[in-house]
DNA sequence: CTGAAAGCGCTAACAA
DNA sequence: TTGTTAGCGCTTTCAG
């Protein structure tokens, strides 16, 4: 282990408190001192060992981020944001790829209760709001991107599910669509479940039956969109003209089954997805979506984590609701006549 | 913070040294004093402290990866393998985004000095070999992916550029192309280069004329790619039928170009990337491209790394070569007449 | 303004 | 088989 603090205080014939507080840029130590430990510093190389001091304060300056999949560039946005507003706060992210199941969330959560990181933020966690507000209240530091949990303590940030499903369903219902499908992802997921309840009001505002049959679920995997849309094609025989996708992974999987049956989009069926992956913008044709600022909501997030954590209280809010935008593109711009 | 392993002792009636004995499974300890431990800990909810540990056994079981952008599949597919692999070898994974500057990478690579990481993979670092080998020689633990660095101490995991760029340029020359284009990321890239050379090699190899005219550079990205392109045209005139470009990025940069142009892929121009981005399958025509296998090498790469940690020798090589393959789709498929 | 010394929570000699 | 105890390298009271 090299050189350690008491190196560098015999070198500049200081004591290790005095080295300790000119690299912790602490007050009441002259300049002359200042420099002279400076230059022991620099002279000898040394570097601090970062372990030890989180031993000390009692902290890592570490957030451990927990997404489903790094693969999937709704993750990877936001990680990039919070990756990015940590590195100037100066704190380090952990990055933890869940693979979609819950029981790796909770593993990795133990990194919190053994004081490896500081802070966990979970990116559209499948784990229940209970075993979140319960850890939160013994006193462990976690945040939530992408869903709204009820609690005091756990900070989060999340779109409006339900406005802007009711804004996709207007669109297409404008577009001269009656027979609008909607494809969750998992039953079970609050997105999916928000977005169902947009989909709902929509034909309501619109006055349009609800059909049932019109309901599925692919996973949020383009194979299970696929699937799922095989399904619906099947239910509702000629009567289905649009389908709006829970996420765009789907809606990908319905381009290929549209592509199978030779059902051309938009003029057969319109689509719609959700998240503005990169690919919506390349595939032909051009795949209209709903647009969430990723980067910004990860970053945001953990900007105001951070200085929760050393303000000891959060500033003005700890819940955020962004607005993100409905983009209109090929998929769904074919006018169907009444 | 909380229980302790004291207060776990005091509970059992054993010492802290018994305690950490069960803990960690070291053996000499009997079946009956462990479970009177283990039911101490269970009841008392206790967590060992791993900042603490880690400053006792001087590790921290982490590894920092160091990538230009986290937003990039070629990126994440990688980070995904390490992190894959680090998981189930009980290690953790600190993710650095450099955002393509090597000044970045250096700082994050004094998570090594300070004792945060145990060691630092770079992926297509902007960092010179220089650089690189002085860190490894003063002792901290390096590896590299995606390009080959010659010396003793640094394992590294990447794929034969030379290899495939001959093999794509014969493709295209198959296709009945002589006037093959090469779009390079950053002239100085040890990547671009080696691809060049494939280049240059398959041109002698195939009896084509070398034409500086149809070397330009679009720094790896869309945009880049889209203005090199540009120029390309600008200088050649007609007589340009087929542009490899050094990833799938800038390849879309041409498809851009092209389409403003008039010009039809593949009738006019063939084109083909590398990288397998998610994208090249879906935008159309599909994109011929080099496929790495990312994951594998993430994976590999790490798995080697910690093995050598913990083993205190590399096993039986550093380097790995890994094979890549050339897909050819819509973009080059089509066959010009001599 | 500076130094002495306690202690963060754990592990691993060494002793018993 | 188990316990005692000395640190890992740093920060931070408390005295001076």
């Amino acid at each position: 282990m090299d050189v350690k603090i008491i190196d560098v205080a015999r070198a500049a014939g200081v004591s290790t408190a005095t080295v300790s507080r000119v690299l912790n840029g602490s007050p009441g130590v002259t300049p002359k001192t200042r420099s002279r430990v400076e230059a022991a510093v620099q002279e000898l190389g040394y570097h601090p060992n970062a372990v030890a001091k989180n031993l000390r304060v009692q902290k890592t300056k570490t957030i451990a981020v927990i997404v489903q999949d790094i693969n999937v560039s709704y993750f990877t946005e936001i990680v990039k944001g919070i990756e990015n507003m940590a590195y100037v706060k100066h704190y380090k992210v952990l990055i933890c790829d869940s693979e979609n199941q819950a029981v790796k969330e909770l593993e990795y959560l133990n990194l919190l209760m053994n004081r490896t990181v500081d802070a966990a933020i979970l990116v559209s966690p499948l784990v229940g709001d209970g075993q979140l507000t319960e850890i939160a209240e013994r006193g462990y530091s976690i945040a939530v991107i992408g869903r709204h949990i009820g609690h005091e303590q756990i900070p989060c940030i999340y779109t409006d599910n339900v406005k802007f499903s009711l804004e996709v369903v207007r669109h297409l219902a404008e577009m001269g669509h009656r027979d609008i499908a909607f494809l969750s992802g998992f039953s079970d997921s609050i997105d999916s479940y928000e977005r169902l309840e947009g989909y709902m009001k929509a034909l309501k505002e619109q006055r349009l039956p609800f059909r049932p049959e019109l309901i599925d679920s692919g996973g949020f995997s383009e194979s299970g969109g696929y699937e799922a849309m095989g399904r619906l094609l099947d239910r509702a025989g000629g009567a289905l003209t649009a389908v709006y996708a829970a996420n765009d992974e789907m809606a990908l999987g319905v381009y290929k089954c549209c592509r199978e049956r030779g059902l051309r989009i938009p003029e057969d069926i319109a689509v719609v997805g959700v998240d503005n992956n990169r690919i919506s913008k390349y595939i032909s044709p051009s795949l209209s979506t709903v647009n969430q600022p990723k980067y910004t909501m990860g970053a945001l997030l953990v900007e105001k984590l951070i200085d929760s954590m050393n303000e000891d209280q959060f500033g003005d809010k700890r819940v955020f609701k962004v607005d993100s935008e409905l983009l209109v593109r090929g998929s769904s711009s074919f006018r169907r006549e009444g």
